[in-house]
DNA sequence: ATAAACCCTGACATTAGTGTCAGAGTCAAG
DNA sequence: CTTGACTCTGACACTAATGTCAGGGTTTAT
């Protein structure tokens, strides 16, 4: 199949399918006119690296263990342990951030409303 | 105070220092020589609005409010209210996606570990 | 008066994936 | 053979604050 075909059974745009071949994450064989020509596998693959995506993985980390976890179920591959872990501290560094602003926002909200009691006109 | 100054007491680079200027946060008299000339105040003002940007507010939300701010409490200017409260609804909506990503993130961890029990030669 | 330290503007880079456009070639159906 | 739909590459845009560099002027201390 050509590229607007599997654009359409995976959800990624073209954009995008072109990205993932230049990260090396998805290769595809040219027509004589130059058309990348796709087989089934490569909706799987897509919709694989698309998960991947979603789980806040960059392409370079995926480019990691792709090749394996479509041949063999993601235990099997070793690569990916260190960088799910990874990926959850960094998870967790961004949420922490997140929580502490979210917890000083919260106080000065709480304040302001204190401070405007009594003289509120509405 | 020239610029190089006012950055050490406040601990902004002189790059963003000439931004928040540039922004509309910051003001500066030029001498003849084209220097930017801070007065004492502006030590104040720049540490306010790197107090802001630690909370997440951008320098166009930070803007909005600044000369407000500097002159009065924060809760008699009534712009920060509402920003305050969309930058709330802002950070629960990503800290519930990285939530989330990291409850997915920490499935696949406990599934690989455990498909690998009974088989790990380490 | 000269060197070192300071300042100026303007510009490009950074992150990472995607949107979008231009200009050109290709394919399919009529 | 023509038209419309498809595809190609290459490039710029985007977010937002900051780093950094180049090429040039200024101030200060010696």
């Amino acid at each position: 199949m050509r590229i607007g075909e599997l654009s359409q059974l995976t959800g990624a745009s073209i954009r995008s399918l072109r990205y993932y071949e230049q990260q090396g994450l998805l290769k595809s064989d040219r027509s004589d006119s130059g058309y990348r020509e796709y087989n089934l596998t490569a909706v799987e693959q897509v919709k694989t690296i698309r998960f991947y995506l979603s789980l806040g993985l960059t392409t370079e980390e995926i480019s990691g263990f792709l090749t394996c976890v479509m041949k063999n179920k993601e235990a099997f591959c070793q690569e990916i342990l260190p960088i799910y872990r990874q990926k959850m501290a960094e998870l967790d560094a961004q949420i922490g951030l997140l929580t502490g602003i979210r917890a000083n926002l919260a106080e000065r909200i709480t304040s302001i409303l204190e401070e405007n009691e009594g003289s509120d006109k509405s």
